[in-house]
DNA sequence: CTAGTATCTAGTCAATGTCTAGATTCAGTA
DNA sequence: TACTGAATCTAGACATTGACTAGATACTAG
């Protein structure tokens, strides 16, 4: 598909070289043909963070399902997961958490959405094992969230490199267990 | 300066919106005038990040100051800081925290440097408040490093707001200050 | 078979980044 | 003072791109 060359063209050379016409002279089309399925080059873009949101969601879901007795293991094994994704596509996850200067799609924030949704069940199952409270999940997901965005933004921005990020995972994750009991 | 207004546009209406030949015209000289200066669109991208990253580190530095004497209300102001200087220039820190394909710039390195020394400044005053051992500042930094990134990222890409980002920060400073003595 | 939709073609336009040759300005020096 | 060399700017050119349009073609559902 269109989108999976565009992906391909992302990961390989940036945003920067992603270019329509580029795309239709790959696919052996005319230069007008993508405005069929995209109106512009932003819905383009829309349409690879969309997927991106939807495949970094089912490889971390995966990841934590591999650890399904081991709340701690579980949440580790969805960090790396995460940073390996931002790793093998550091160019999408820049477009998924890309600052628009208008409010993003409604297709890109709901697909967003579902990697939430995604990391509340992983944090979710944490609250059987009881390393939080209910109360606590909605908060500590979106603190999860963000602890796993700020990793991945300094290894594809390259600051530190990708074992440092794995090491700053293992940091990030005792303290979040240790955290809640001894924190209030 | 060039410089300034490139900035301007940058804040007002993103990144695309930037282009060479509009800055030339608004400055008022031709349209290859500002290739004196840089010698791409990149290198002064390049410049905006530089300037972005010594801007943020003077920001978080003055706020963590004005709290010589409470170590976690100078860490909460930093932090503050750091999401308000996001909010107010998101696309400039989508930047600064770019994934570029090739490797960035050693002018950008630096200056990123000098924000992690500033964070690193920040931390080191915590331990003689006995809130960590000197052993651990390196990491904490990282780890703090990131989490302010991962939250600003939340926020600048619309994914919470900024009252729900202020909030983040309470539980992860909370967080990152009872973990150390938990910890181990 | 037909009507309507989806897709593609081909042409056009304005804007941009990049490059080049040459002018202009200006500071330091012989 | 006159000259040299560097920094800056001008002006023109070129290829590429995104966007838009009118019209052809293929495809599907009734």
């Amino acid at each position: 598909m269109l989108l999976d060359r565009a992906e391909a063209v992302l990961r390989e050379r940036g945003i920067d070289a992603l270019s329509l016409r580029e795309l239709a002279r790959e696919a052996g089309v005319s230069h007008g043909a993508p405005r069929s399925h995209f109106i512009d080059r932003s819905a383009l873009l829309d349409a690879l963070a969309e997927r991106g949101f939807v495949r970094l969601a089912d490889e971390i879901r995966e990841a934590a399902a591999s650890e399904p007795d081991d709340h701690a293991r579980a949440l580790h094994a969805a960090a790396s997961a995460y940073v390996r994704f931002a790793v093998r596509e550091p160019a999408l996850l820049d477009l998924m958490f890309a600052a628009k200067v208008d409010a993003p799609s409604q297709a890109v924030l709901s697909a967003a959405e579902r990697l939430f949704d995604t990391m509340t069940g992983i944090m979710s199952a944490g609250v059987g094992a009881g390393a939080y409270d209910a109360g606590d999940v909605g908060r500590l997901t979106l603190l999860l969230a963000a602890t796993f965005q700020g990793i991945s933004a300094l290894v594809t921005s390259r600051r530190i490199t990708m074992s440092q990020g794995e090491a700053l995972i293992d940091d990030a994750i005792t303290r979040f267990l240790v955290g809640p009991s001894a924190g209030r």
